[in-house]
DNA sequence: GTCCAAATTTATAATTATTACAATATTTTA
DNA sequence: TAAAATATTGTAATAATTATAAATTTGGAC
């Protein structure tokens, strides 16, 4: 499916969010990127399409997606705050050595949840770490400092 | 089995980490609070029985204690970062109304991981999110802000 | 126990991330 | 087009984290 500014702004609206230049571009940069970009990410890319453009308003945007469901806010281990497209379930491998974050697809309801069942359940999210395959052949399983 | 001071010195000699008063003092309240606490928790829990406590301390010890294993930082939605004992495995549920966060027990087991067959996973973690059985009590199904 | 070297803690300053706020600009509605 | 509502921007304020160097504590040798 192509992405066009009309789908962005549909998507948007959809959400209930007024299609604004600025929140248009950002929409795109998540279809566009596969990445999970932090704050500054988003910003430093957009920053010379939108010369005006402020990081005040990345936040603000992003705290709108988020609210909206169209994105949602990662953070393995605390480390770094990221944001990433909300579209399928799937679950996020972040490299002990590199820092390389890794889409995998996971089935969520595999999970017995008998001790939850008084819960109202709105999002699963699964994390985990260790080495990728790059890093395993270069021989990093024994690094002691995080080569971010 | 009872928590003493020997204890919780053969338990960070184990890892490798010289057990100073105030790294034991540490230990020790994650083995007595079954919370999840941030820095600023731990260290006002500390402060009065350790009256030179710096923060500082917490963040070198909490970072040191992670690097061997013995907590884990956790962060829902990156919305803040705290530290959790490193026990057995188990997930958390965070409720959107009221903040507070549950451990629940979970086989990581289930996870069928043919697409990282070639990652060497260190560490699991399954974070949940949604409304706790009180709060759906108390009609909070369709609050806006979150309630923290 | 005393002395020394190494490691740890502390206080402070510096840095970074995030939020608050008020002025300006843009968009929508009438 | 004019007015009202909303969004963006720049700046200032706040909060979280890290860096640094001096002071203290620790563990081992005597
Ligand atoms: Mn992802
Ligand atoms: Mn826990
Ligand atoms: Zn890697
Ligand atoms: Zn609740």
């Amino acid at each position: 499916m192509e992405i066009t500014v009309e789908s962005l702004k549909e998507e948007l609206l959809k959400s209930g969010i007024r299609p604004s230049h600025q929140r248009i571009k950002i929409l795109e940069h998540f279809h566009q990127k596969i990445g999970h970009p932090t704050v500054d990410e988003v910003f430093e890319v957009l920053a010379p399409e939108i010369p005006t453009l402020s990081k005040t308003t990345i936040y603000n945007t992003l705290r709108l997606f988020m609210e909206a469901g169209l994105v949602r806010a990662i953070s393995i281990d605390g480390i770094e705050k990221r944001y990433d497209l909300m579209t399928h379930d799937h679950g996020h491998f972040i490299c002990d050595s590199c820092g390389e974050i890794i889409n995998f697809s996971i089935d969520m309801e595999v999970f017995p949840l008998d001790e939850l069942k008084q819960f109202q359940i709105k999002s699963k999210n699964v994390y985990f770490n260790g080495l990728c395959p790059k890093c395993i052949d270069q021989g990093k399983e024994k690094r002691t400092e995080n080569g971010k």
